[in-house]
DNA sequence: CTGTTAATGGACTGTCAAGTCCAGCAATTG
DNA sequence: CAATTGCTGGACTTGACAGTCCATTAACAG
């Protein structure tokens, strides 16, 4: 998903490699609170206490960091929800991802949204390439919750007949629009409200007697990715 | 919720009513195709074939004319939703209105989001004044959709002990992620995924047995926002 | 140690966009 | 029909920002 510039390709040296690294988090932390309009190369560089020459020395041009703040930010996302969702194995795992993702909204009273959606948004129409990058970090996210949820399948707390992909998908849905009102309304409120309108979704694939945990692989529905 | 602007209380004539709502809407439209950040005044004048002095004629600044875009997008919106939700009584009813927003989305190919959500994501952090107005009008459109909802308990298709508020919280989650997804994937199909998934929600609130419909007015929990 | 290439500083340019200003026209009203 | 006030045209100013350029220093390789 790297970008095929000219500069990216530029061999850097171990100091070169921090420069450009202090250069993108600091964009992407800017790009998180302000979106990417709201930031100007002039304003990284004053965080960083870099120079223009700095900045056009490792990327082609504000697109070129943009992309890298992306994926930047896929990292920072996908590592946080990790540890929380590789291992479900009971539906208080899943609540406690939960909490921790309202939390965590709590703690920032509700500023900002999600680091990624917000970027979909705003980049979506403008910048194809960064479409392609977004949508990407998204298959990897639902494919990371679509695991989880293959794991309580596992654990015989949701049906083997559950799709886990389209569920995946109906989980993403209501985090980011829940993301969006909670910071709309200052509240985690309706950030609460819709996880747990999706978790009772789930539950709704919770077999009906309670089924011995099954080593069988579960047989999904093929999702609309593939 | 109008903006407080010596312009906007100035006295018009018809002709002037009539240039102010043209660079509205033209503006309207193009904030919707590429954000506000992608619109410029000279890019609505020249849409409208009307002059700077107009534009500032009639409104403070950009940020007001944001604002009237704002509460134009609001009026369409709603009024988009207003005749599938204001009298839902049955699940076909509910279904309908889920087959009108993924046809909507689908006649232009995936591309744009919901006009509202998309603003609350680029100014919900930049501008206090948009984001009151936002939350107005989300407040709005959920009202809407539990006054559908009502109808929906009038008529015994959901228990009279559903929370009604937010449920239609939950379901314009879905429905806002849903399209941030549709749009970034260039396909319907999360939004379809989303918003069955918000039905088969709400369907959990059936009755168990098919209840005759009573007329008597549902005790809904407060919602948040009181 | 010397040449090559990376890393950095910072001034400079060109473009674009927001907002101002003034002058002229139109319409309404007393 | 005159005066007031709204309406319109468009040039001009100001500032911000992306991107360029050249000069200098630092690091590394042969």
């Amino acid at each position: 998903m790297a970008d095929l510039s000219e500069v990216a390709s530029r061999p850097l040296t171990g100091k070169g490699r921090e420069t450009r690294q202090r250069i993108i988090d600091a964009a992407a932390d800017l790009v998180y609170e302000r979106g990417v309009a709201g930031v100007s190369i002039d304003d990284v560089l004053r965080t960083t206490g870099t120079s223009k020459s700095q900045m056009y020395h490792y990327f082609n041009d504000k697109n070129d960091l943009v992309h890298a703040v992306i994926e930047r930010q896929r990292e920072r996302v996908l590592g946080f929800h990790q540890p929380e969702l590789e291992s479900l194995s009971s539906w208080d795992d899943l609540q406690r991802w939960r909490n921790m993702i309202v939390e965590t909204q709590a703690v920032r009273a509700c500023r900002y949204g999600c680091p990624l959606g917000s970027l979909v948004n705003e980049l979506v129409e403008l910048d194809e390439f960064a479409r392609a990058q977004l949508s990407g970090a998204f298959a990897n996210w639902e494919q990371m919750i679509a695991q989880g949820l293959a794991g309580m399948v596992e654990a015989g707390k949701l049906r083997g007949d559950a799709n886990t992909a389209d569920l995946a998908v109906s989980v993403i849905a209501s985090l980011q629009g829940g993301l969006l009102l909670a910071e709309m309304d200052r509240s985690t409120r309706p950030l609460e409200v819709a996880l747990d309108a999706a978790i009772a979704h789930l539950r709704s694939f919770a077999p009906s007697e309670p089924e011995p945990p099954s080593s069988t692989r579960s047989t999904n529905q093929p999702s609309y990715r593939e």
